[in-house]
DNA sequence: ACAAAAGTGTTAGAAGTACACCCATGT
DNA sequence: ACATGGGTGTACTTCTAACACTTTTGT
């Protein structure tokens, strides 16, 4: 938001983030859900938009991403990648390209972040979660966006580890696994999920254990040294947001 | 080329895009080339430069890059894709964010040009073709964007027809299996290729052999109801170049 | 006839899938 | 003790890689 809107030809340069986190409601299956921003002004001015900005002339674009997320959550991401440049003439009013990011936020944090402003009393303006799967009237193209950016998640996790993003620091094979369906929309064999993660050498097995119900089941770690998911050249680009 | 440079809070959108195509010097292996740009002004002066321009406040994003590949090779893709917005703060002065895409040409298409151009003694200026395992100093980011292309490139190979891109509606099996031993640098085994791309069902026989040396080999042409390569939600949306 | 590419068959191993079964804990 | 999720074993199918072999042309 802080840079000046409009310029000589009128191109201006936004940038999005479609911030996904994992929620469990009670007992039943977890679910993806999202913060919003509803519309104060026109056009659109009551739907509900992404959260983003105008690029800051000083500010990288991952950088623009990962502040607009701070703003929106109080949180930092446990992964952000570029998702696409749109850029359609008609996708809004006087020619506005955005960048837009995806996130994936852990959901312990989300949690407890939404839990301690509740109870300050700090009522985040116009900002309010949703189900992945039953989204109010986006503005502008947010739907389309917010589409695509459910479907490359689902993408990734199938040859990558990023449903970990979800996950904090320590957790079970069941948490993954439950990760993992969430994003799939569908069940894993626990079994062969267990032997497929280990196969790929990059889960430390800790001697924690989480007790509570039933067996105890060991917590594993990740090996830190390995990003979520192979960017190929462009590794090291989006890691530094500042 | 169109856009008024300049804009009030500095920050100006360019769209390139990466041109790549295959190309056969006498009998050995074919490589990757694709069509650079020198600059003549600076910054960069004499450096090569990725073909691209500032956006037109009336042109899509995906239709930009196919002007620019027009320009630059008069030719149109047979893929075109969105590669990335790269936007660091300081790869150009005065901050540019520059949208590039990707794109293939068929092979034939780009010999036939030039050899047209060369025969009418049209001298396209400043344009040159080079090996992509052999390029000159880039300017900008331009090389880390070229690399980038390639690894997108050789991944997509592996799960995509995008190979497809550099042949002319019939071809044969060993055509196609050349095309993908150029991307992935490495050679395939003309028996399995064969059973792994009939096994996709996306390539339909012609009565047509190609003859001319040993046993004439069979024409394929593709199904042509099918993309190249599965873009999810967005896959109407490159489509549409103009 | 012979070289060389087109095209078919066969087999061994890897990877993915289904599911039976044992283990360890809270209740 | 028993229900339930943690964890192991095993058989089956599917995919992949390697390579021997037959077919069809040009020379």
């Amino acid at each position: 938001m802080t840079r000046s809107e409009g310029s000589e030809d009128g191109i201006r340069l936004a940038v999005s983030t479609v911030i996904l986190t994992m929620r469990r409601d009670g007992s039943a299956a977890p679910r993806i859900a999202l913060p919003l921003v509803r519309r104060t002004r026109a056009p659109h001015a009551g739907d509900w938009a992404l959260p983003g900005g105008w690029l800051d002339v000083r500010e990288g674009l991952a950088a623009a991403a990962a502040r607009t997320l701070a703003e929106t959550t109080g949180l930092a991401p446990s992964y952000l990648e570029q998702l696409y440049a749109f850029g359609a003439v008609d996708r809004a009013p006087g020619r506005v390209i955005s960048v837009v990011y995806w996130a994936l936020l852990r959901e312990d944090l989300v949690d407890q972040q939404l839990a301690e402003r509740r109870s300050a009393g700090v009522e985040i303006e116009n900002v309010e979660w949703f189900d992945a799967s039953d989204l109010p009237t986006l503005a502008f193209d947010h739907a389309r966006i917010v589409e695509y950016a459910a479907w490359r998640l689902r993408n990734k996790a199938g040859y990558s580890r990023v449903a970990q993003g979800f996950l904090p620091p320590e957790f079970t094979l069941a948490d993954l696994r439950e990760a993992y369906e969430t994003i799939l929309g569908r069940k894993l064999d626990p079994a062969n999920f267990r032997r497929q993660v280990d196969a790929t050498r990059t889960l430390i097995p800790t001697n924690a254990f989480r007790t509570g119900s039933h067996r105890p089941a060991r917590l594993y770690r990740d090996a830190t040294d390995v990003e979520l998911a192979d960017r190929g050249p462009l590794a090291s680009d989006e890691t530094r947001t500042s």
